[in-house]
RNA sequence: GCCCCCGUAGCUCAGUGGAUAGAGCAUCCCCCUCCUAAGGGGAGGGUCACACGUUCGAUUCGUGUCGGGGGCGCCA
């Protein structure tokens, strides 16, 4: 009864290679087994022999029959049939799943950690926004994927650090505080244009009229000083009409950002850090409330003040990779498989975004990450062989970095898509959308598609509480479970002993074999990257469970046969809860 | 022009080098004196965009065509 819980798939994995050594001991096919469609095809399905028929210059069916017979003798094994073409089909003793729910609960939130990593250092980097203004719907899916990916990546074994990137140094920020230096001037009294290109959102509002509360008018400058050498800034009208008004839009911004530089001196450093610190926490604070937690808050500025961007130049160059033209100086990516070669250094001596990139890659891989992941937005897949070919050419092997992309989302109500224009400051916010739906809704369902696939976001759908909804129906799953187990009123702990041997319904044995795969699917989302398959597997054990609901009374007089079940379920809830968990959503008790 | 993603049921999407391709929604029918009906059962619905190749076997891999989405700054 208290034998220990074998793997079946190890087991016969086993006694096929015993087979196989003794019937082609030359042959190195590797051995394959499958889960059929089909109940009527056997729990494991082998298809080494047709794979090894061509080779022997034999018929498959043969080559099987005589694997067959060479296969050792299990307990575990019921009968083993050849079908179609010469398909090996295993049929397992019950006993195999029957003593599962009782090695499952003795492991606990253990049931189905993994060491495939090997406690391998790798860093998964996501979201990474620029803190200028609030995150968006957009955001949340980088961040729900990210956290998910993580998760699911810790758990399969490996050691994994979450980061998060943040772009404190580049002209972006320069904006926002520029941004908000205007919007406080509104505030003194002093009215200078606002640019059409600068942050319209309410939230530089904000943070002007904390700064004047603060500090009154001490950082106020008049329209004629701050305008001196500025051209004219376009209007919002003439932005969006005008195509020319773009490039001179840009170059007001600029005479901006310069003028406060010069006007502001060393306060012009107070709005910038005000602003960063602002919203970088504001950021904080929206994914901490999403489940979304960070290992290290990466600064941009950071690279520049460590020096770390002149030494990863100067390494690039004393290997040859580097080049002046035009005043400016470059990296010969075409030379690593990017399209054409990209600026490091501007004609103004300012590095570009790029040569940062570099320079936080290699400092990745200093840290000792034997692997990173870089969650990125689809719209930057451009920018992957760059990243990849710098790594070549510093002498470290691209492979170790893998890019995932994440498609956009898109959101919809009452059937119509909610626009979206960043430009305006008009964009459903990622806080917005967790009042709407739920923090648990909105992480199932930004992992309910794979990561490049694009999401179309039901909110109508994402709040409904039925059938429909998958999280609600997986959630009701666990909490059904957990009323039951709270109607017997026992301990889970006396369920361990139970005689599983009891449970021979077809609903109970669909459920049993589901919970076995539980750390397959683990390994899979692991290894493709792809947290969407834990969602999937999730919703096809809370269907299993809801039909042995129906079918199977729970707390029934026998008593054996009651613990057998309640063992069963008990199970079911604990992979439901270690699931939810891996995707940050919550394991409810009652609904 | 070049690059990336996608094309599977009416809709939204899973899935796989294998045996009869799945789920939810939508449509139609059925199931609560019983542990939560936020549940379950059943029916209908498919040339897995198309063509050619690789393979014992292709919806899956490769090439091409068509169709949809996105990206191609000395921006970040």
């Amino acid at each position: 009864m208290n034998s220990p819980y074998i793997e079946p798939k190890q087991h016969l994995l086993d006694l096929f290679r015993q087979a196989l050594a003794r019937i082609a001991p030359a042959a190195d096919a590797g051995i394959e087994l499958d889960r059929p469609k089909q109940a009527a095809h056997g729990d494991w399905a082998c298809n080494v022999a047709m794979q090894l028929a061509r080779g022997l210059k034999r018929n498959p069916r043969e080559v099987a029959a005589d694997l067959v017979a060479a296969l050792p003798a299990s307990e575990w094994v019921d009968r083993v049939e050849i079908a179609g073409p010469g398909f090996i089909n295993v049929f397992l003793k019950p006993a195999v799943w029957q003593r599962l729910p009782a090695h499952i609960l003795a492991r606990g939130a253990e049931y189905g950690r993994l060491g495939l990593g090997r406690g391998e250092r790798v860093q998964v980097e996501f979201v990474s926004a620029n803190p200028t203004g609030p995150l968006h719907v957009g955001h949340g899916r980088g961040a729900a994927y990210g956290a998910s990916l993580a998760n699911v990546l810790a758990y399969a074994g490996y050691d994994v650090t979450r980061e998060y990137y943040v772009n404190d140094a580049g002209r972006q920020m320069d904006i926002l505080a520029v941004s908000t230096w205007l919007r406080y001037l509104e505030l003194t009294g002093e009215h200078v244009p606002f640019p059409p290109n600068a942050y319209q959102g309410e939230y530089v509002r904000t943070m002007a009229k904390s700064i004047h509360g603060l500090h009154a008018d001490r950082y106020k400058r008049t329209l004629a000083e701050i305008m001196t050498g500025v051209p004219p800034v376009p209007s919002a009208e003439e932005y969006v009409e005008k195509p020319d008004a773009k490039v001179a839009a840009e170059a007001a911004l600029d005479a901006l950002i310069a003028a406060a530089k010069r006007l502001l001196g060393q306060d012009y450093d107070y709005f910038h850090g005000y602003a960063l610190e602002e919203q970088l926490g504001d950021c904080r604070n929206d994914l901490t409330e999403f489940g979304v937690c960070f290992d290290h808050w990466f600064s941009e500025r950071s690279l520049h003040e460590a020096g770390l961007i002149d030494r990863a130049l100067e390494r690039l160059a004393a290997r040859g990779h580097l080049y002046e033209q035009d005043g400016a100086t470059w990296f010969r990516a075409s030379a690593f498989g990017d399209e054409k070669d990209r600026v490091v250094r501007r004609e103004n001596g300012q590095y570009t975004y790029f040569a940062a990139d570099i320079a936080y890659h290699l400092n990745k891989f200093e840290r000792g990450f034997a692997r990173v992941v870089d969650v990125w937005g689809a719209d930057h897949h451009g920018y992957i062989p760059r990243v990849k070919g710098a790594l070549a050419a510093l002498g470290l092997d691209p492979d170790r970095l893998t890019v995932a992309l994440v498609q956009f989302a898109v959101l919809y109500r009452n059937g119509q898509k909610v626009s979206m224009s960043t430009r305006a400051g008009e964009y459903v916010t990622l806080r917005e959308l967790r009042q709407e739906v739920g923090n648990d809704a909105c992480r199932f369902f930004y992992v309910l598609r794979k990561s490049d696939q694009h999401l179309d976001f039901d909110l109508d759908l994402a709040k409904r509480q039925s059938t429909d909804n998958p999280v609600y129906y997986i959630q009701y799953a666990h909490a059904r479970i957990a009323s039951v187990l709270a109607a017997w009123g026992g301990l889970e702990g006396d369920l361990l002993d139970a005689d599983a041997g009891r449970l021979t319904h077809p609903d109970e044995l669909a459920l049993l074999r589901r919970l076995a795969e539980f750390p397959e699917v683990i390994a899979a989302a692991a290894g493709d990257l792809a947290p969407h398959l834990v969602a999937y597997y999730l919703k096809d054990l809370a269907a299993d469970l809801h039909g042995l609901y129906t079918s199977c009374q729970f707390l029934v007089e026998d008593e054996t046969l009651r613990l057998a079940r309640l063992q069963l379920v008990a199970a079911t809830r604990r992979v439901l809860r270690t699931g939810l968990t891996l995707l940050g959503v919550s394991a409810p008790d009652k609904m």
